[in-house]
DNA sequence: CTCAAATTTGATTGTACACTCTAATTTGAG
DNA sequence: CTCAAATTAGAGTGTACAATCAAATTTGAG
């Protein structure tokens, strides 16, 4: 069982070069050999590590899910601004985990049933924490009022961010501010 | 020159299940086979009226271009309530071409050139069209201004439009309407 | 140093894809 | 009815893909 220190840098280099290639290329352009040419590994290593191409693009998509949001241990606090703010660096300071998660969320969820669950239940996730926001800000809210500016305004941030994903030179962090709530 | 009628019904059901299959299976699975298969013609029979399977997608992307704006003739005097209101007339009454028209531009853009650049167009021309109706309506907002709001409007209503791509649940309409102006 | 286990290699398989080509068939104008 | 042009059929090409496998090599604990 015990683990060599070669297959371990072996493993690091595939997942390094996956996600270069996934922010990249995208999805489509995330071809198994590109992998190998790029980690500098023959295909007979890379099944040696990972049952499948898919099982290293799930790892990535949790990656890029853990990274959209702040810190759990924040969880009953935050404030809608927190969580903007937060989803503003996310994107701004990581472009390219933001790329690839535009990316899988479409490409990936209306194909592949496993990412098409992980992306919902994310979102869910996601819509959940920004209306306990709200109603923290608002008590008087009921639930239904404060799920609906929930869901505009995520559904805002992520039009935001589509367009980011494919227009560099679009300015996400004044856009998002500038986003009414 | 003069073409035949058999061949002229064979080109409608190649578009017809194209479109078809754009919306069922997106664009990875709108294959040729199944294109061919489903419009009962053989391979060959593609290539004699089509010169590659993109020329058929490409299309079928104007076609959905099209369908998303509002009668052009009435360039001039709309308001950015009538361009809200034909794009959830368009999203609902059109589902099938709304999705292709989110599947294409994100699976399509990002790495086809083509698309992209059309993609990128059909977005600035609703951009200006959306920041006129709002200059429109208040004429002393400053251009800068206008086309800050239309920019936000815009990526709320693709962000409420992708959702309802991914979740057929999703009651698009009333998010939309739910959207500050 | 030894040796079993971990890792690497590279040739190989099988499948799916867009697209081509030639010959047979069908169409419809004159 | 004729016949050139349009259409169709369907076998075939080439390429890219994910994945497999047995044999060679490397690792590192004892």
């Amino acid at each position: 069982m015990a683990r060599y220190q070669a297959g371990i840098r072996t493993e690091g280099r595939i997942v390094d070069s996956t996600r270069e290639l996934l922010s990249e290329v995208g999805l489509e352009g995330t071809t198994l050999k590109a992998i190998c040419e790029r980690a500098g590994v023959r295909v007979g290593s890379f099944y040696n590590l990972f049952d499948s191409k898919e099982s290293v693009v799930l790892r990535l998509v949790g990656e890029a899910i853990a990274a959209v949001d702040p810190d759990p241990a924040h969880l009953g606090t935050e404030t809608v601004e927190d969580l903007v703010e937060a989803y503003i660096s996310f994107v701004t300071k990581n472009p390219t985990m933001a790329r690839i998660y535009v990316q899988i969320a479409v490409t990936g969820a209306l194909t592949h049933g496993e990412l098409h669950h992980r992306i919902q239940r994310h979102h869910e996730q996601r819509l959940e924490r920004f209306r306990d926001a709200k109603m923290r800000a608002e008590p008087d809210l009921d639930v239904a009022t404060a799920t609906e500016c929930a869901e505009v305004l995520l559904a805002s941030l992520s039009g935001l961010a589509f367009r980011a994903a494919l227009d560099e030179e679009f300015d996400f962090a004044t856009h998002v501010r500038a986003v009414p709530r």
